[in-house]
DNA sequence: AATACTTTTGCAAACGTTTTCATTTTGGTT
DNA sequence: AACCAAAATGAAAACGTTTGCAAAAGTATT
């Protein structure tokens, strides 16, 4: 049993292989300049003694930490889940280990834990969107590190962004319920205050409505929050109203789901008595009974780009040039919507 | 603008203050031994500069890192997103960072990523279930690092352990689909192999069953993996063939969320054709139309009570104590489940 | 005003690596 | 065998903090 006084360190490691600490580090981080013979007998001495490398110590030397900071509003449904997953599964093929946290849609909370995340001297990160606040902007240029922004495509961001252009997935959404013959539409979106997500969706969608010369109403209009339960619940309550309109455009699939099966419960028949559209094509939404007509944003290869990128970026020392992606977006007609 | 060249490191404040870098550590560290006014002369400096201290460099004086490891089978369905939503809240208001992977219930991808997590001196552990690699509950204890399993629960488990008991879980769904009058019951369960919770799971039902001698087939025992469309697709095979069973037994809650997305597909009413029954009650089940009847694993609280139980053994240096904890599950009655 | 504490601050030695520079070893040419 | 260049290794100085110990500055007690 090994004694816990004894801690197993580089020297440790270097007296156990007769060389010194240089060799071993070499051997390392590049083992192509070390002998062969002398590398066997590094890495027999590093699993006898069960060393573990300190990546804290080579950090502050300067090098890179290795690690990259992941801030999303919340991991708790499906919307962010494939995004996480595949800019998690990029980052740890480039090496790196993912420092991740949520921000339950607080700016405030998500500056806080940007600044914490500087403090382990991330060496790079990502983020959710657009709208942040200012001190997280200034912070990330200040400090020079590399960034990415998910989500959202702006041609004028201040970071490099990945991303779908929102304003167009809000307007297709409006324009396929439209072309159905739809004239009184809904609107479910989430509070757009510091969401430019929602906020661009909801503004392509309503342009639409307007050049249609489609009736708002503001009965119809509802705010919902990014929650399946409080969703139904929120458009259980319009459904009650007295003059219905004949189809939903929800802000999110995360919303129409909710929408879904709020008419499921007051017993509407989709699509025969009320059209539900959504956006996003998150997991699941093509596997609905029946299946939710949409718009896709192809999550996966936005966070696969944005890892990929911020990988490269890092490797570079590029913090500061900005790079920008768009993703189209794409209707995706299923069951849950027809002609009025 | 600040120059790239004049690093603002603990010394640079020093000198702006007017103290020794000692005083400026100790402003951080333990301001309360640091006289008010000199604090104040600090502070003033460290915002001037818009300094952030280096987390690395006092880890490698032996301080803790102030990050903890989180490593979880998957995050792209409902799972565990509650358990990895409470876990992360209670380690960021215990004051640590998270550092979070997955491994996509591949055990050895798992102890790859836990030793690259060790490489970045993380201060704790958690893990989801009790199936893991001889070498990495090796690794933990030699390395002394504190660690918790989350999910399951077991009195004899080589971790600490915050969950529970997954056959009593499995049970419980098993006798209240016998106590309907079921007794041609199906059974879904993912692949057990490397999953102490499925397992237990299928092995309760399974007991349940046999004591009541409830037949068993092989035709109705089929395997689905943890993904809504995959299971979906499971299901319609087994739904196609003559014979069918008049319960659904699966093994957690996206599995009968596939069911319940099969089941209507095929034109089938549930609960009145067919029953289904899942394990888990993830956010969502109880909005499913109709409601899923479900076992309850209450996964906040689970994820609460391990990532403080970490952050105390932490504080404590108490990595070898092993501390173990059961939480109940409950049988969540709903509707899509009724006598045959 | 001198003494004895107590509180606050500074000095300097760690912490575990990496890397520059210098030195030794190796291998190839004459 | 002598020489030279190239390859491999070692010595030591960094990296940015924290903390034990010692010195300095207050504060209370005579």
């Amino acid at each position: 049993m090994r004694r816990q006084r004894d801690k197993v360190d580089i020297l440790a490691v270097a007296k156990a292989a007769g060389v010194s600490p240089a060799t071993v580090s070499r051997a390392f981080n590049h083992p192509e300049i070390v002998k062969p013979p002398t590398r066997k007998r590094v890495e027999k001495a590093v699993a006898k003694l069960g060393y573990i490398r300190n990546r804290a110590a080579q950090t502050i030397h300067g090098r890179r930490s290795g690690t990259v900071g992941l801030i999303v509003p919340t991991i708790t449904n499906s919307i962010f889940s494939e995004v996480v997953q595949a800019f998690s599964d990029q980052a740890d093929q480039a090496g790196f280990a993912v420092l991740m946290a949520t921000h339950g849609y607080d700016l405030g909370r998500e500056l806080h834990v940007l600044r914490k995340f500087l403090e382990h001297r991330v060496d790079g990160v990502a983020l959710i969107g657009l709208d942040h606040r200012d001190a997280a902007f200034t912070l990330l240029e200040r400090q020079g590190v590399p960034s990415v922004a998910m989500w959202s495509f702006d041609p004028a961001s201040r970071l490099s962004c990945f991303g779908a252009d929102n304003a167009e997935a809000g307007r297709l959404a409006a324009q396929h319920l439209l072309g159905l013959g739809h004239h009184r539409i809904g609107l479910a979106f989430a509070p757009t205050a510091q969401n430019e997500r929602a906020r661009y969706r909801g503004e392509g969608a309503m342009a639409a409505l307007r050049e249609a010369q489609a009736p708002i109403s503001d009965a119809w209009r509802i705010e919902a929050v990014y929650n399946v339960a409080l969703a139904k619940q929120a458009i259980l309550n319009l459904l009650q109203g007295e003059e219905l309109p004949t189809a939903l455009l929800c802000g999110n699939d995360i919303i129409a789901q909710g929408a879904l099966l709020a008419a499921l419960h007051v017993g509407l028949s989709v699509p025969k008595d009320i059209s539900i559209m959504g956006i996003g094509d998150f997991p699941g939404s093509a596997d609905l009974e029946p299946g939710l007509c949409t718009v896709r944003i192809p999550a996966t290869r936005i966070g696969q780009s944005a890892g990929a990128h911020l990988a490269g970026a890092i490797r570079d020392g590029a913090a500061a040039t900005i790079h920008r992606e768009r993703f189209d977006v794409a209707l995706r007609v299923r069951a849950t919507t027809a002609p009025p």
